[in-house]
DNA sequence: AGAGTAAACTTAACACCGTTAAGTTAGTGA
DNA sequence: TCACTAACTTAACGGTGTTAAGTTTACTCT
């Protein structure tokens, strides 16, 4: 009796398949310049059949972020669990985050870029066990660890997250958004945000 | 042989009446909600006559926007030329821009937060006489006048400002995407992505 | 005054888009 | 073998930005 399991790998290696057209295509040419039928060409079925798997493309989009962003959560799992300062533990996640998100200018885009549909955000995308909100929680842990270690003044932990994020979302999607605007560096802009940010705080 | 100035005159008024009308309707539903079909209708003419007074829709958004933030600028003018300490009307003007965008998000958004096609922002946006750059300049400017003052440690004036820059603009876009996040509180996020910025500078 | 012309505007169409209703095919279970 | 179901496609709907061609309008010049 495992025709029925045969044709559940089946069929979601289908699913998978159209998730890796999608993303590709997306990384390439941007959200809004793929077509559901250039999907469908791609991977050589009709445009409708993606509706069976998809409910329609903003869940193909909201997948392929999800898979992306699992990456992020791991990248930056690794740099908190290694040992040493706190602060410049804190300040390389900071960094990681604004890295990965140049590396991924479509999917950052797309998740932290385009405006929410009301109760779309609430419901879905900040949800704890959502990649964004993982990745969001290792800010707050970071942040947690430098006030034990006595390296920060007290402070709401919460509020300073958000500041924090405010500040590297900043930076990482005005360089995805101008990147002809003319930067004293591009490198040099992103370290300076860091360290003004996590000085700020220090303060 | 006012002939053709009274020609001119009301070639400017019907070219007037499509930004007007083009404007409302982008600030109530967003630029890709809105069609030329229906800029038309509110105007009573038909789709293709529009493309007689702009090349096509993104420069209609490029002149809205254009007239959104030249208010930006005067209003930042009118911060920047009242007495007082300078850093405190460093922080006003940085207020007032975050404030700026969150009550004009989409023009905010079609302004600064989608990516410019290549070459297209070098040579339109960062002009030194566009109103985004205006704006930009009285961030060095106040950076200056503190410098000036003796009130901060002698910098690159021109990183801090861009630094300050992704500062703001990092918090005004994800309150305008994010709206559902739980925020500690959006005044509070606001007063302390300012508030640590500064300090950072000032350390 | 009447012919010619240029500007202003519209009609009709092209090539796309996301999405859905209806239809076809293939393979399973009784 | 026959009914049924899952997988997939065809054809269509109502929309989009944009353009080529055609029409109306109004003014200039003889």
């Amino acid at each position: 009796m495992g025709v029925k399991e045969r044709k559940a790998r089946q069929k979601k290696f289908l699913r998978q398949e159209i998730l890796d057209a999608a993303s590709e295509l997306f990384v390439r040419d941007g959200y809004e310049n793929v077509s559901m039928r250039r999907i469908a060409d791609k991977i050589e079925y009709s445009p409708t059949t993606i509706y069976l798997y998809f409910k329609d493309k903003s869940e193909l989009l909201e997948q392929v972020c999800k898979e992306t962003f699992g990456r992020l959560v791991q990248r930056l799992s690794k740099i908190m669990e290694q040992p040493g300062d706190p602060v410049e533990r804190l300040k390389r996640g900071l960094l990681a985050y604004v890295q990965f998100g140049l590396e991924n200018p479509h999917h950052y885009r797309a998740t932290f870029m385009m405006v929410l549909p009301e109760g779309f955000g609430g419901k879905k995308m900040h949800q704890d066990d959502s990649p964004g909100m993982q990745a969001f929680a290792f800010l707050t842990r970071g942040l947690g660890d430098c006030l034990k270690a006595g390296k920060m003044p007290a402070m709401n932990v919460e509020l300073a997250a958000q500041t924090l994020w405010a500040g590297v979302h900043g930076i990482t999607s005005l360089l995805i958004t101008h990147h002809d605007f003319p930067w004293v560096g591009r490198e040099k802009v992103i370290h300076s945000t860091v360290d003004t940010l996590v000085a700020g705080l220090e303060a």
